[in-house]
DNA sequence: ATAGCTGCTGACAGGAATGTCAGTATCCGC
DNA sequence: GCGGATACTGACATTCCTGTCAGCAGCTAT
C-alpha cells in the first residue's frame, strides 16, 4: 500500500553491489551477525532479494564480499586518518583519530565478526591485493621515525621489533576498545564519558611515545642488571 | 544403527543446563555465532532438541544464559590465573597466564560474540551478582601495589587513574589479541609463532611495569615542560 | 526504432530451524 | 511397591530463508 509501485530502477552492476554491501554492513553493524538476511537487505533497498543473489551468487558470496570490502574500507579510512596532517601530527592526535575511525560506525564490529566467523583473510586467497599489510606499513613508519630521532640525538639504533610491537599493541587495544570499550569502562568502574575515553587515549599515546623515545635515547647510565 | 538405543538418562535440571551450555559454548567457539543450532547441540549430547527448550524456554533464552555463563566463567578463570602463585608472580608471568586463559579456548570469542549481538551485560539486569567489576578489582590491586612501592621508595603517591588505565589497556589488548592475534601478526609482518607471541607479552609487561614504577618514583629532576 | 544485453522481479520449491504437545520414563519420598 | 513430580522424547505445526526459474524491463548500440 505504501509503495504504489516504483517504476523499477536499473543500476550498473557495480553500483548495485556497492549499495547492497552498504546495506548489509549497516545491518551487521546494528543487529549483529545473525541479522543479515537477504530479504531484509532487499527490503531496505527497495529491491527484491533474488537481485542480491544475482549479484553475489549466494548468501555466502555476499558474506565474503562483505568481509573483504570491510577490510579494504578500514584500510583506506585508517590510512587517511593517519596521514591527514590537517588535524595535528602529534602521536596523541593521530592515535585519537585512528581510535575514532575504528570505533565509530562499525569498522571494528565488522572485523570482529569476520574474525569470529572465520571469514577473515585467513589464507590470502591470491586475489587479495595490497591492503594485506597495513600494520607493516605503520611499523615501517614508526621505525623510521625512531631511527631519525636516534640519529638526531646521537642515541643507539632501536630494534625493529620495538616498533612492530608498539603498533601491534595499539592495534589490538583499539580493536578490543572499539568492540567492548563501554563494557570495559563499566567493568573498570570508570565513568563512561568521552573525556575519560580521550584521556585514556592520550595516556596511551604518551606511554608509547615515552617508551620509544627512551628506546633510542643515548645510553647515559645504564644500570646493569647483573 | 550406531546408537542402538540408550536407555535414556535423567539428569538434575542443573546438570542438564550445565551440559547444554558447555556444548553450546563449544559450538560457538568453533563455528562462530551462527553455528548454534538446537538440533546440533542436542545431537552432540545425545538428547533431543525439545529437551533444550524445556530447560531454557527458547533459543534466545539459551543465548542469554550462555552469555552470562561465559562472563562468569571468564571471571573465575581470570581471577584464578592471576592469583595462582605456583607459577610465578612477576608481572610477566601473570600477564602471560591471563593472555593464555583468555585466548585459549574461546573465552574471548565468546565475549566478542556477546558484545556483537548486544547480549553483553549492557544494562545490569539486577540479577548479575558480583562479577560485574572484575577490572575494578584488578585496578585496586595494581593501585595498592603502586602505593606500597611508592612508600617503600619514598616516592610520590600515584594517581588512581594510572592504575585503571593500565588495567584497561591490558584488557582491551588481550581482547583484541585473543580475537585477532594471528591476523594482527600477519598484518604486521610478524611471524606467527609462539615465541613472538611470548616476547610480545613480555614486552608489554615490561612496558607497563616500567611505567608504573616511574609513576611512583621519587621526582629526581623533573624537567618542567613549561 | 529495434535488438539485445543484462539488471531485475514474482512465484515457487525445498529444506531447515524453532517451538508445541501429548505422552513416556526415571527418579524420589513415602 | 506406589505415586507423584518432572526430565525427557517423537511427531507435528509453523515459519522463515535461501536458492531457482522463466520471463519482464531499462539501457545502449546500431
Amino acid at each position: 500500500m505504501a509503495t504504489a509501485k516504483t517504476p523499477r530502477r536499473r543500476r550498473t552492476a557495480e553500483d548495485a553491489r556497492h549499495e547492497i554491501l552498504a546495506a548489509a554492513q549497516r545491518r551487521l553493524a546494528e543487529g549483529g551477525p545473525e541479522a543479515i538476511r537477504l530479504q531484509d537487505i532487499a527490503r531496505d533497498l527497495g529491491i527484491s532479494h533474488p537481485t542480491i543473489l544475482h549479484h553475489f551468487e549466494s548468501r555466502e558470496g555476499l558474506m565474503q564480499a562483505l568481509a573483504r570490502s570491510a577490510i579494504g574500507a578500514l584500510n583506506d579510512d585508517v590510512l587517511r586518518a593517519i596521514s591527514d596532517p590537517s588535524r595535528g601530527t602529534t602521536p596523541e592526535a593521530v592515535l585519537d583519530r585512528v581510535f575514532e575511525t575504528l570505533g565509530g560506525s562499525g569498522h571494528a564490529r565488522l572485523l570482529a565478526w569476520a574474525a569470529l566467523s572465520d571469514r577473515a583473510p585467513a589464507s590470502p586467497r591470491g586475489d587479495t591485493p595490497r591492503p594485506q599489510q597495513l600494520l607493516r606499513v605503520l611499523g615501517d613508519a614508526v621505525h623510521r621515525r625512531m631511527l631519525d630521532e636516534a640519529r638526531a640525538a646521537g642515541g643507539r639504533a632501536p630494534a625493529r621489533e620495538e616498533a612492530d610491537f608498539s603498533v601491534r599493541l595499539v592495534a589490538a587495544a583499539m580493536l578490543g576498545d572499539a568492540l567492548m570499550g563501554d563494557v570495559l569502562n563499566r567493568l573498570a568502574g570508570l565513568p563512561n564519558d568521552a573525556s575519560v575515553q580521550r584521556r585514556f587515549r592520550i595516556w596511551l599515546a604518551r606511554l608509547l611515545d615515552e617508551r620509544l623515545r627512551r628506546a633510542v635515547a643515548p645510553a647515559r647510565r645504564r644500570r646493569a642488571k647483573r
